[in-house]
DNA sequence: AGACCCGGCGCC
DNA sequence: AAAGGGCGCCGGGTCT
């Protein structure tokens, strides 16, 4: 059985062609052609060692996924190795399509990547529905020769990583990478158990009955309107403008710097408190509400669509659906099938965490060997005022200098020096210009060129390029940190996976799944006898995650775990 | 009418 | 003095 083999799907139809590879990449004889193609895949896959080389998922593994009998156990997803590589090179943001790849590796003119479909500048022309066109490929080339070149490319690339360390945590980056696209692609098409008779409920009791008239304002928020132009004087504005609400307390004399809610909250008159009520409510039904539902969650599920590695820091995006945004409210809604139920875990304090293992201070990693990180950190240094604690610590992982933090930083960098100067080192990579990595090896960006300009213009006056060259310096500060976590949320995802696709099951509809995953937060759907194997599971991998990501390091990753039927009763 | 930016706020 | 990192999405507002 080959180790790998790269997987091309016909543009129109059920078939398409396999190339079997070693390792490295070399062609393992001919290639295959398949009328139906995931036939051949599951028939290929029955052991569960072969890695499935593809472009990308999107087009790969997507359109096969209804017709598999089961889920794929792993890939090499070139789009998403192309861009790690890329960034690792120091070519952050070149073209990563599989005709980009291909193109550079053939000294021919790299084609730009398309954009994404659904966003401004795509036509969403018929031309997006057939995702091998998105590929990039030059009129006539080979798509599966292209994929087998650049694969074996990719594989010469990570070999060249000179450090030994280096290059064996970037290949698990890479294969994490890797099993985010199959858990995305699952994901989207399984879809977030949603229960539209229970949202809907909630709408109406926050908002008031659904309104006949699409876009009109339903009745709760129609009334605060009302209520909201009475005590500013009677005078109509439309509370949604953010300059005629300014206008509006202006004309009472009160005089607002914003209409953000925390400024409202310290404004004392009736109307204040009724445009928070508005804000909160309006928010809901723009964002959340009805016609969110009919877009989004029909049929009893939830189905957004997930963008791996959409963030630069290496956590997921999405696009539509807003489905990294789901008001805590709204959690109500989403519920286990009959006979099933969710398990929820999220990772306790990761950031301060993956912080503690990063820097391998070993003050603060005290501190993250065992239950409430802020409670041992207050303990150890701060008189045991555990809201200071956690000001401080986040204070230094974003950057922040405003407010009373001064002393709380002082304090943290007396007793924990390696911590501090971890990031204070990042910090200053960040303002002269460099650049920093995860603990895998994810490179942030490069400054732009507005950038550098700016920050030049300043060496002879401390302004605008100062501020810049500082924001740059909390954004390298926070990456390292962000990144690092995203490496090991992405560990434990992976390891999770594989974890369930390992459960004893009669079938594959009684495997339990991942159905959302947010940064550091896993949901897992399950068969209700399996749920407590399902937890144990999450609990294993996330140590797993630990030990792969971090090595050996006192510091552990806890998690909070609920076994719930809806996922508003998991906090 | 459509592109774009901004303020604001949901999540981590 | 300056003043917390990362996103996506909405409506308003402005420009073309």
């Amino acid at each position: 059985m080959a180790p790998r083999i790269a997987l091309v799907p016909d543009p129109h139809g059920p078939g398409g062609r396999l190339q079997p590879l070693d390792d490295a990449g070399t062609p393992l004889g001919p290639p295959a052609t398949a009328p139906d193609l995931a036939a051949a895949v599951a028939a290929a896959e029955r052991d569960g060692t072969v890695r499935w080389v593809w472009a990308a998922a999107d087009s790969a593994y997507a359109p096969l996924l209804p017709r598999l009998p089961d889920r794929l156990a792993r890939c090499h997803d070139l789009r998403l190795v192309e861009a790690l590589l890329l960034a690792h090179e120091g070519r952050f943001g070149a073209p990563r399509s599989l005709g980009a790849a291909w193109a550079r590796l053939h000294g021919l003119p790299v084609p730009p990547d398309l954009p994404e479909p659904g966003s401004a500048e795509s036509d969403d022309g018929q031309d997006t529905l057939f995702a091998p066109d998105r590929l990039q490929l030059p009129p006539g080339a080979d798509p599966l020769a292209a994929v087998v070149a650049v694969h074996a490319e990719q594989q010469r690339r990570l070999t060249a990583i000179r450090d030994d360390g280096a290059r064996a945590r970037f290949r698990l980056l890479v294969a994490a990478e890797s099993a985010g696209a199959l858990v995305a692609a699952e994901m989207a098409y399984d879809g977030l158990p949603w229960r539209a008779d229970i949202h809907d409920r909630l709408l109406t009791e926050l908002l008031g009955p659904r309104p006949g008239v699409p876009g009109s304002r339903p009745r709760i928020l129609a009334d605060l309107a009302a209520e909201l132009q009475q005590a500013l004087g009677g005078r109509p504005f439309n509370p949604d403008s953010h300059t005629q609400v300014l206008r509006a307390f202006a004309d009472r004399g009160i005089q607002l710097g914003s209409t953000r809610s925390w400024e409202l909250k310290g404004v004392d008159h009736p109307a204040a408190r009724l445009l928070v009520r508005y804000k909160e409510l309006s928010r809901i039904h723009t964002a959340h509400g009805w016609a969110w539902q009919d877009a989004w969650a029909r049929g009893g599920r939830f189905r957004p669509e997930y963008v791996v590695g959409g963030v630069v820091s290496g956590r997921w995006a999405s696009r539509g659906g807003g489905a990294l945004q789901i008001p805590r409210i709204l959690r109500r809604a989403v519920v286990a099938d009959p006979g099933w139920l969710l398990v929820v875990a999220d990772a306790a304090q990761l950031e301060p965490r993956v912080l503690a293992a990063l820097s391998q201070d070993a003050g603060l990693a005290r501190t993250a060997a065992g239950g409430d990180l802020y409670e041992a950190l207050a303990a150890s240094a701060f008189h045991g005022d555990r809201d200071k604690a956690k000001l401080g610590l986040l204070g230094a992982m974003y950057g922040q200098t405003s407010g009373d933090i001064g002393p709380l930083l002082n304090t943290l960098r007396h007793r924990y020096p390696a911590a501090m100067g971890y990031v204070e080192a990042a910090a200053r990579t960040g303002e002269d210009g460099g650049v920093v990595a995860s603990r895998l090896g994810r490179v942030c960006p490069p400054p732009s060129a507005d950038w550098l300009d700016l920050t030049e213009a300043a060496e002879t006056a401390g302004d605008a390029g100062g501020r810049s060259a500082r924001a740059r310096g909390r954004f390298t500060r926070n990456f390292v940190i962000q990144a690092s976590a995203a490496d090991w949320a992405l560990a434990l995802l992976a390891a999770l996976r594989r974890r369930l696709a390992a459960l004893p099951v009669a079938g594959p509809a009684d495997r339990p799944h991942l159905v959302f995953f947010q940064h550091d937060e896993v949901v897992v759907h399950t068969p209700a006898n399996l749920a407590d194997e399902v937890a144990v599971a999450v609990a294993a991998a996330a140590d797993e995650a630990r030990l792969l990501v971090f090595g050996d390091t006192p510091v552990r990753f806890p998690l909070t775990t609920a076994v719930v039927d809806c996922y508003a009763d998991a906090k």
